[in-house]
DNA sequence: GCTTTATTGGAACGATCGTTCCAATATGCG
DNA sequence: CGCATATTGGAACGATCGTTCCAATAAAGC
């Protein structure tokens, strides 16, 4: 019993981030965690003052822990745009045992959802989104290296590189079929390729 | 004062979907409703059967009549890129006049709330998300015509295109400063020129 | 094994949710 | 003006919202 406790307690925030991950803030109510955590109401306001404070517990933890290591592949010093190919298609294989519409980025949603009004989850959401970006931006210099393009501009395509990662995962919350998200990832690599490309030929 | 009903009758729509673009579904209470369009709750519901069907009368305004011109201008047999920059360049400018974070598109916004959970308002985002696709597969056609491109190639483009548009939108609702947009939209349309410029010079 | 401390389930709170209903009021018509 | 027809504001519904509280139970220390 002791066990099964502790289980339920080490699992809470993962547990929680699942509803509020499918269902949104206020799309989730607390008896809806009460039922998918399995613990009592007691058990979770004695750990989070509120659902609002839970609510930012799962959102440090997805982005510190789930989303954490996606991103750290795109941030190691030869990190390239293979590297980004081979984070979409395990984010897609992962896909394949599930059906359409998916969950999308849990981030991505409580952008749309909370942002605007909520301060403390703005500054979490901002937080990431400059991590990604920055990650983007290093895969950029390494595929465009020792180049003599304005970093303005290389600023400019690795926030754009951001924000349509985004609109892909949103995008997945109401796609039908597997295959049009495939398309979506396929064209944003094709983008990216084409600009590396027109970058070097620029160069020589 | 018939005046004045008719007022409110007339603008509805438009009053209720102002509240739910800024707060979404979920975030609007019929008394937030009743608060912004001036109608009681009676008024409400002799127009439209429940809270739901009130709001995808508002997502249909939206496709249609508010968002309807911008895709249209990318529509015409003429379009190129520069509809689509003009097209960002008007949105940003109406934006200057607000400080961020600002509302998104509500049509994405939706997307991410919603769409996952009710068959019918994925429907509507569903169509204004292929008529977007389709209107930049036309504007990909007429910067690159007559070249000998798989046309899975161009649809994959498109489909990257559209899905990099909402996620700029859904950027805008936790950006803070307004350059951070801009440099997306700038980022957006080096990526297509490059694309653009990479299949003609493929092409040569 | 008994006492102390921590954790639990579940009742209950006031507030708000979406919805219904009706009496009061305004409108259109003869 | 007087009557019929819409349209209105607002009370009220049961359900659920997020939160608090406490008695019952489990854990730990001696």
């Amino acid at each position: 019993m002791a066990r099964q406790q502790s289980h339920n307690r080490r699992n809470l925030i993962p547990n929680a981030l699942m509803q509020f991950w499918e269902f949104g803030y206020h799309g989730t109510g607390v008896e809806d965690l009460v039922r998918r955590t399995g613990l009592s109401r007691s058990s979770l306001y004695s750990e989070h003052q509120s659902k609002n404070e839970l609510f930012k517990a799962c959102l440090l933890f997805y982005t510190t822990v789930l989303a954490d290591e996606s991103v750290s592949y795109m941030e190691t010093p030869d990190a390239r745009l293979d590297q980004v190919r081979r984070y979409f298609d395990c984010v897609l294989s992962g896909m394949e045992e599930q059906t359409p519409p998916y969950m999308g980025c849990f981030l991505g949603n409580t952008m749309s959802e909370c942002a605007p009004h909520d301060e403390g989850i703005r500054t979490i959401v901002e937080a990431f989104n400059d991590r990604l970006r920055d990650a983007l931006l290093n895969v950029l210099r390494n595929e465009t290296q020792a180049g003599d393009f304005p970093e303005e501009m290389r600023k400019n395509v690795a926030q754009s590189w951001m924000t349509s990662v985004q609109g892909i995962w949103s995008y997945s919350r109401s796609v039908r079929k597997p295959e049009d998200l495939e398309s979506a990832v396929n064209g944003f690599i094709m983008n990216a390729r084409a600009l590396i490309q027109s970058l070097e030929v620029g160069r020589s």
